[in-house]
DNA sequence: ACATCTGTAACCACCGCGATTACACAACCT
DNA sequence: AGGTTGTGTAATCGCGGTGGTTACAGATGT
């Protein structure tokens, strides 16, 4: 899992967090992270379906958290944005008339079905209250709107 | 994580684990994965520096395995074969004036650790044993070898 | 000497991901 | 209604990682 769209995910969800009621937008978000807004929206898709976000569209619009951030578990936030399983198995079958090509997979597969298992229970042990907290400590983001143009990191 | 080199690990060292004492070619061991010889012998690399594999080279070599597989736990394989950890960060630094762009990383950071620890420990549990034991079931290998080399007893 | 097998470099094709552009649609405001 | 703002989504690009393949030097037993 090279990925980062976790990362992001609760980026935007630690920014959401911290604004409460007000609603921010795809673009502000992309300020903040670091990247493009239709990144943003891609992320933001996968959250409300997840019913962790819920974004309102048209003029002044903008994205709010769907719930109380020490009720979203960090695992809950893992499972919307990356529903693949962590570990990869062969591409291609391995060789039937080897015992071991025979039943390696199944083998493998209760392997990986634990550790993946074991790696989300770690994840919902922290929820998102965990995470603004260990943020939370300056003041509130100053100018995150109006970001007129388009620059590279500082 | 989407690579299959973990898999693959495992894969070969139930193989040497049933020849036991037998060296293995790079070859014959690639008819089991059903791949090509190269990709087993750069995982076999890897292994060799962990010391989990030793593998003799020239005319009638071959790989054999360094440890009783009881004592080969899969933390090590994984760590042996995957050097680069689980969770993807930020690709460009996150943005510096709003505090949670300053803060998300060391945050996220302590979150990956405790996952990635917890990973690591669920596959530390089971060791290679378990996993030939499962594989074991079945009667020898047949016709492991490609080339009519020298006949040895599988 | 010769045959065999490893170690490694080099190269290719493929896939996934983030970044970007473009555009249709929705909602709010005057 | 019309204009403005911002979302949703498709299409495309470039990049990096990965497995597959070829090629070749070096090691080693017979």
């Amino acid at each position: 899992m090279a990925s980062c769209r976790f990362a992001f995910a609760v980026h935007i969800l630690a920014v959401l967090a911290r604004h409460g009621a007000g609603g921010v937008t795809s673009q502000a978000l992309a300020g903040s992270v670091n990247t493009n807004p239709v990144v943003i929206r891609r992320i933001l898709a996968q959250l409300q379906r997840a019913g962790l976000v819920s974004t309102q569209k048209g003029a002044g619009a903008g994205s709010r958290i769907a719930r109380q951030p020490d009720e979203i578990s960090l695992g809950e936030v893992y499972r919307a944005v990356e529903p693949a399983p962590a570990f990869g198995v062969h591409p291609q079958q391995p060789n039937q008339r080897c015992c071991v090509g025979r039943e390696i997979q199944r083998a493998l597969g209760e392997v990986f079905a634990g550790a993946q298992e074991a790696l989300e229970q770690a994840l919902a042990r922290r929820t998102l209250a965990d995470i603004a907290e260990k943020v939370g400590a300056a003041e509130p983001t100053p100018s995150l709107r109006a970001r007129p143009t388009k620059r590279k990191a500082s």
